[in-house]
DNA sequence: TTGAAAGCGCTAACAG
DNA sequence: CTGTTAGCGCTTTCAA
């Protein structure tokens, strides 16, 4: 026998009334009498009446159900971007299906298909590092489904957007290394295919050229996770013109570094100085403390679901889409400040 | 407009035969000819046909669809149990919705309310550190709802369970400290109303007894977090006869306890071994590496998953519910290991 | 080999 | 004030 659960037929004979009645009577229709309503309401609670939100989504063609798509919450970042995403969400009554993709391309695309398939009423998608074609987020928009994307956004499809300026971050993070006196700037960046990656790149290179300090090529290297910020250093670091400090693409791949600079005999930060990106967890549990870029997770999730919510609300087909670009703060610790 | 997705309707209406034909032919009926299913189908892939998922749910009272209700998906351990949940869901063609409580009784009960309306198939719960009315989960068993509680199980409910040894776990841990030759083991330990606060705790004191070691009560502290966990730490650790060791209940803790415990001018493990529990990411990252028990959150969400699909295939109304119990693994790392 | 009709749970126009 | 009916998208007898 499956779910056993109490339906409005199942009230209605109960009480000897049509199901439209009770239907009526349970969301206080002016029509019904006040007799009939406390009746209904009465057994509704008795039996734990609780409404069938799946025959509500077919019948309304409105699942008040969003669907997310996410790398990995197993990263601090994104977690708090899913509890930013769900405090709306819930307050707005809606019920949030988070998948992640794992970075993975083949993932992300069923998810895609699932959540369409779940008749989501609007998706949010922050893609994966793998991702560079686009066919299954342009099914989400020929479906008209309202698609927000948040941090990590797709270059070829015209929707709205919430990210933080990573160029700026970035660019702050470096001249914050400058002026500790680093001439050396080691940069380990995320994969260029992502615009992240790409755009804090960028504000690092920027930055060195605005202080006339060499851009040394063999100094930017593809390293964002522990490992490969760990056996990045090794590698780099190990010679005697080595770099004197580091901008990496995230707290982890910084952390892993740091490891390694320790395991090298060097002092951080006076011998190398070391800047992270995200302010995860981890930020202020390491030793030294590490200088970091807030990236309001949160206030991301927050932002991008109020978004998403107001595009299902108003519905219209046409739209211009938005970019809401968030200020990426630098928050300076020892990792990073060298004694004068 | 609302989403302009295809329906089954409109590839008949398209190929002027019937929606039944359609269905059929979808799913290669047998009674269904070739030439129709080639056209049936190619015109579904044309128009990028999905099923929908509502319609079929309530078709088939069947959701395909299970609920997670857990505390915080911010902890590492959560978030590996989500992984290991969402790895078997997706191979079973099963989507997962997952509600936070954020530790909060009522939202607790709102989760279970809504995973109720939406009729998942099951449900999986870790129950918050405020949950002791046990109502709203009551309710679903009263709905014929298959549940597994992991980790934080419920008390009063009888329901299938993933858990760990957290006595043995905790045992093993203690022991550890006192064959470093500690003798004055501090233990900041989780909300006691939480069986795996308690179990714990009962680890802990029944090392001690086993090595006639005396129990000191006010070494026992409630501290559970980052911030207990370091103030806890100054107040009990500033007299002469401070402890000369922790067992902390989480790493959070252990590692608020370390700062606190370094800014006292203590090392460790030396002056104090620290060990904590739940080997997060944290364990390998902080400095000493912190010694903790392996609590397999992949592994928990995976048999989880495997027992609740299990249950809803069976779909009997009468079953013994059954208790697997992991084993937590401890792994030695600096913090807690004394130079001999 | 295909179509017509009923029904999953609910709501809303239309009747009474 | 309440009941009847149709329909959301899909499947599945039953009938042709």
């Amino acid at each position: 026998m499956r779910s056993s659960q109490v339906t409005i037929k199942d009230l209605a004979k109960q009480l000897g009334i049509s199901p439209s009645t009770v239907s009526r009577a349970l969301k206080d229709h002016p029509d019904i009498s006040e007799e009939t309503k406390k009746a209904v309401k009465e057994l509704a609670q008795q039996l734990k009446y609780q409404p069938n939100a799946v025959a509500l989504s077919l019948k309304h063609s409105r699942s008040h159900t969003i669907g997310v798509i996410i790398p990995e919450i197993v990263h601090y970042f994104f977690s708090q971007v899913i509890s930013g995403i769900e405090d709306v969400a819930y307050d707005a009554g809606f019920t949030v299906i988070i998948c992640q993709s794992n970075e993975m391309f083949d993932r992300e695309v069923s998810n895609a298909k699932a959540l369409l398939s779940h008749r989501v009423d609007g998706i949010l998608v922050s893609i994966s590092k793998e991702t560079s074609d686009f066919e299954h987020l342009r099914n989400v928009e020929d479906g008209n489904i309202p698609m927000v994307f948040f941090d990590r956004v797709c270059p070829e499809i015209e929707a709205d957007a919430v990210i933080i300026d990573d160029y700026q971050a970035a660019y702050d993070a470096t001249q914050h290394l400058i002026e500790q006196g680093c001439k050396r700037i080691a940069h380990f960046a995320g994969p260029l295919n992502l615009i992240i990656g790409r755009k804090r790149k960028e504000g690092f290179i920027q930055a060195l050229k605005d202080y006339n300090i060499p851009v040394y090529e063999d100094l930017i290297v593809e390293a964002d996770s522990f490992e490969t910020g760990h056996q990045t250093v090794k590698q780099l670091f190990k010679g005697p013109d080595r770099p004197d400090s580091l901008f990496a693409v995230n707290d982890l791949t910084a952390i892993g570094a740091i490891q390694a600079i320790h395991e090298l005999g060097l002092k951080i930060p006076d011998d190398v100085a070391v800047t992270g990106f995200s302010d995860g967890r981890f930020s202020n549990i390491v030793n030294p403390k590490l200088t970091s870029v807030d990236q309001h997770g949160y206030e991301m999730g927050k932002t991008a679901t109020e978004i998403l919510l107001k595009r299902i609300m108003e519905d219209q087909r046409e739209y211009t889409p938005e970019t809401r670009v968030l200020k990426g703060n630098l928050i300076v610790r020892n990792s990073s400040v060298k004694k004068s």
